[in-house]
DNA sequence: CAGGATGTGCTACTTAGGTAGTTTTTAAAA
DNA sequence: TTTTAAAAACTACCTAAGTAGCACATCCTG
């Protein structure tokens, strides 16, 4: 991190919506931040669980790390979190140190705040109310879960093909957002199913006209009809 | 909560392994604890996420208290958690406030100690180190769940079932504890499934001898069988 | 004891989703 | 440009799991 200081505003306002981070004064703000420094992981990086993460807390500044589970013996992934700018990794292990079995990967080239765990254990002693923070953002994390879960459990694959579709186009652009550039593979591993499956799923969508879909490109090409399939599934 | 503080004493052994009250001193334990009520609930009552729970904080003494999610359209329910002694309703709400869309019934006659959600904020004001207990708490949570996701995305029922089972022996006893006296229903929901299915697994574990069923009451023949069968599916 | 409610056991049926395999398309690398 | 690899598209097949329905057992209560 620059010597000068410059760069704290720079970082202040990239991570206005990092939740360990609100409700903090500028004093506060530099005296965290200063801890951190800044690194680059390339596109299509795997993490595998490396030490990094038990010595090392990151905050992401920009681009997508996907967070998954992987079943060894079938090879299958889900993908449990799409993390961006200003998701934490790894949030479990800065919590008690013990090892969290997840895996993790870059899906753009990925710029990440890196401290060493101790520094801010050490600086989380000195300002413990910033716990609460840490606090909401795993509360935000865990009602993720639990509504993955409920999905899984209750709805089929169109349903949730079409929550995810809907879930992530933009309200004041209508473009579809974050997931666009993604291949049926990983579309498949968001929502807990397979490729094939999801690509008929994605035929019947192609078909009626609500969605464009061409080589890890999607679009939305009729939001409304796409919202009125999902209201028929209830 | 009694003046004279000799009911402290009980607590403190009766939650010992409750992870808010972990690392902490007796003078502290007991300003706490001086926060709560205790509160007892008749077996089998529901809480449809009333307001109570928004403005109450729940440590549970005895008996347990399923934490589910139901679909409103078609009935089904699942389980998440399975709470007992020590555990926390609701976290979700202590974290911000917010409201959790979640159901808790009680299985058992249960008794929790109250504090208004107000009073424990306060607390937590003058002892922000202990949020770092309701974040491991948290992250327990967390990884739960992962888990669970991960188990109904990569295996089947049986498998499934066979997990339950044998996670649920008690190491000394060799019994089956907290699930043992649980309806083919309530089974169904731990492992997101339906009471047809899981029965007609039950049936096959019946047939070669590695349990026991009856009305409400399982109980575990042969444990090796049952972990030989849960390896052989991988 | 009778009646009702709930849990269990079992049958038969349906189907969405997983799987395997092949072809075609696309895009980047050589 | 050709080559190669990955993604997408499509076909055919299989099966576990969900569903519905009913008979029977068990328990509780009036």
């Amino acid at each position: 991190m620059k010597e000068n200081g410059m760069d704290y505003t720079r970082y202040r306002k990239s991570l206005q919506d990092c939740q360990l981070l609100s409700k903090m004064d500028d004093a506060t703000f530099t005296s965290l931040i200063s801890l951190f420094n800044e690194e680059k992981w390339p596109k299509n990086t795997c993490f595998v669980n490396e030490d990094k993460f038990l010595c090392k807390f990151y905050i992401i500044l920009s681009g997508r790390v996907k967070m998954y589970q992987l079943h060894e013996f079938s090879c299958k992934e889900v993908t449990l979190f799409l993390l961006t700018k200003g998701d934490f990794i790894d949030l479990f292990c800065l919590l008690d140190g013990s090892r969290h079995m997840a895996y993790y990967e870059s899906l753009d080239e990925v710029k990440v705040l890196a401290v060493p765990m101790k520094n801010l254990h050490e600086w989380l002693q000195k300002h413990p109310q910033y716990y609460i923070n840490l606090l909401s953002y795993a509360g935000k994390q865990l009602r993720m879960l639990e509504d993955y879960i409920a999905d899984v459990i209750f709805t089929d694959i169109s349903t949730r093909l079409l929550k995810l579709l809907i879930s992530n186009v933009n309200k004041s652009s209508n473009n579809l957002e974050l997931i666009n550039d993604l291949s049926n593979k990983e579309i498949a591993y968001l929502i807990g199913s397979t490729r094939a499956v999801v690509n008929r799923h994605i035929q019947k969508l192609k078909q009626n006209g609500s969605l464009h879909a061409s080589r890890e490109n999607l679009q939305i090409n009729n939001l409304p009809l796409l919202i009125k399939m999902l209201e028929n599934k209830k």
